[in-house]
RNA sequence: GCGCCUGUAGCUCAGUGGAUAGAGCGGAUGGCUUCGGACCAUCAGGUCGCGGGUUCGAAUCCUGCCAGGCGCGCCA
């Protein structure tokens, strides 16, 4: 739509009903939009508001001289193009062209809401990220489905998207879960910093003897050695936890593994390429200064130990080195101090740094019974993501944080979400498809099939109509979310869609036999209504049910 | 002190340059003998934190305050 208002006034200009825009003003970007009122159409477009201070002519006057433009370019497209003041078009389509539109979604099906974007990218998304050293816990919820919905709309839109999971898999926090489930398996008195959760007894009674053994051989570098075993065996517990939420990722990424395959060596002499390396005090310094850092960052520590952001700056080349060609880290908030200097290191390496983004999930506080649920591993006082969600359930879950922005402090209060959960607006969208569903299967034992094509069937009816626009806004609605990396579009078009339905369901009988022929286009209309709300869903990884 | 994020209805949050600022929950009232009442309809509820500015037009952009969160390490 958007396209036939720029070639319409492409058009204009040429044939002089417009001037130009003169040289050397910009150009306004042609806005369109969806009115909220139905009466200014299906479409509006603010450009000759755009246009009034370039051109130096009223809006209206403008508007006046780009309808007749906008009319032809429409062709049967479009049935009406209104001039509004203070100067906005509104455009109406032509039913027959949604009629046809409504066609092609029921014959694309799954892929009805899919969409190919201009520019596709390889995309690496990396979230999560928890070391194993305890399940996941609620602190961790937000980022997962952050990740995973942003992951489906960004592949919805047509980019390719690895998930992947960084962790670290040796160093301290490794070594003390291994002391502290060294200890509990021995009996001894827990070491002062160690784990204390449930999990850690668990560990320490499932402990292989043979790793014990070889644990207890090699004195004090055994909790090494129990801590790989322990880590390993939470990494694989989280996976679990995660596919259980409908999370999978493609790769698991170790911090050692950058290390013992050279990548943060070889990243390091490619920073000192670019002169931006240098020794002081014994330690080795990125300038992160010299790209607007308010200090510069040390990369390798005076004991000759590398820093956490040697690891970055290795696997970013590591990433690179993929033919990923944007690199997306959804970090919790409290991370936003490294954001500059990771950046700051891809330009330094000769990376487009706007390849690099990072989205900082704000934080979440968890409340129960008006008090705040304070987290610590170390302490085990913690509530699981598995306990939350089998508490709330998953798809309650999912669209509780795909309605809401990442940037936004969010307050869960667990046992307000509980008593909500029937009354949750996720149930109201599957209720709408389960709904449909049931008038798909009642139906059918009345021997009524929803139509082939609903060509020349629904035209006279505003409110068929109405409904078959909002169907077709889906793809609109995926576009614009994998653009602005954000989900609640889809919250907000899925409530809309069953909105509109029911309304539709109220005014419009849908199964009737005595009348054949409205019934298979009402059958098709609301089929392919189905087909966007479970198209939807399925975008939140939320489930569509038949029945409920 | 400096940096980033946030401030919109009783509560939880959408809306980031357009037409009368929305939704869910909560509150009030009404609606099935008929395709699913987990639904529908109507009503109440707002100094969009506050003050300036830009614009034909500002919740949205700029700026100064106020309030809250987070960060500012040779930790990870």
């Amino acid at each position: 739509m958007r396209e036939l208002v720029e070639r319409a006034w492409a058009e204009a200009v040429a044939s002089g009903a417009l001037p130009a825009v003169p040289e050397g003003v910009e150009a306004p970007g042609v806005g369109v939009a969806r009115p909220a009122n139905p009466e200014h159409g299906d479409f509006a477009t603010n450009l000759a508001l755009k246009l009034a201070r370039p051109l130096r002519r009223p809006p209206l006057v403008i508007a006046e001289a780009l309808a007749p433009a906008v009319r032809a370019a429409g062709g049967d497209l479009l049935s009406g193009v209104e001039v509004a003041p203070p100067g906005f078009l509104n455009l109406r389509l032509a039913p027959a062209f949604t009629e046809a539109a409504l066609d092609r979604a029921r014959v694309a099906g799954p892929a009805f809401g899919r969409v190919q974007v201009e520019r596709t990218r390889r995309v690496n998304v990396e979230f999560v990220s928890a070391n194993p050293t305890g399940p996941l816990h609620i602190g961790n919820a937000r980022g997962a489905f952050v990740g995973d919905l942003l992951s489906r709309v960004l592949a919805a839109a047509g980019h390719e998207v690895t998930r992947e999971y960084y962790f670290n898999d040796f160093g301290a926090q490794v070594r003390v879960l291994g002391a502290s489930v060294r200890a509990l398996r021995a009996g001894e008195p827990l070491p002062e910093e160690a784990y204390r959760g449930a999990y850690v007894a668990d560990l320490a009674a499932e402990l292989p003897d043979e790793v014990w053994a070889r644990a207890t051989e090699a004195g004090a570098d055994g909790d090494g050695i129990v801590g790989a075993w322990a880590s390993e065996r939470v990494r694989a517990g989280i996976e679990a936890s995660l596919e259980h939420l409908g999370v999978h990722f493609d790769v698991w990424k170790t911090e050692g593994s950058l290390h013992r395959e050279g990548w943060v060596e070889r990243a390091i002499s490619r920073l000192g390429e670019s002169g931006h390396v240098y020794e002081q005090d014994g330690a080795v310094w990125f300038r992160s200064t010299a790209f607007g850092d308010d200090k510069d960052r040390v990369i390798r520590k005076s004991d000759g130990a590398y820093t956490y952001f040697a690891a970055d700056i290795g696997y970013l080349t590591e990433k690179f080195s993929r033919g990923f060609d944007h690199l997306i880290y959804i970090w919790g908030a409290d991370h936003h101090g490294t954001v500059a200097r990771v950046r700051n290191a891809a330009q330094a390496m000769g990376f487009d740094r706007e390849a690099v983004q990072m989205l900082l999930i704000a934080w979440v506080r968890f409340i129960r019974d008006g008090v705040e649920i304070s987290m610590s591993k170390r302490s085990g006082e913690f509530i699981t993501l598995d306990e939350l969600l089998a508490e709330i359930g998953v798809d309650a879950a999912r669209w509780f944080f795909a309605a809401r922005g990442h940037t936004v402090g969010i307050d869960f209060d667990i046992e307000l979400a509980k008593k909500q959960s029937a009354e949750n607006p996720v149930y109201y969208v599957q209720y709408a498809h389960a709904r449909i569903a049931s008038i798909l299967r009642r139906a059918a034992e009345e021997r009524l099939a929803p139509a082939a094509s609903v060509r020349g069937s629904l035209g006279r009816d505003p409110v068929a109509l109405g409904l078959a626009a909002q169907v077709l806004r889906l793809p609109e609605v995926v576009e614009d979310a994998a653009a602005a990396e954000e989900t609640q579009g889809l919250t907000a078009y899925a409530m809309e869609l069953a909105t509109t339905f029911h309304a539709f369901y109220r005014d419009r009988r849908v199964v009737d036999a005595g009348d054949p022929a409205v019934s298979a286009a009402r059958l098709a209309l609301v089929d392919a209504c189905r087909l966007a709300l479970a198209n939807t869903l399925e975008l939140m990884g939320i489930s569509a049910p038949e029945s409920m």
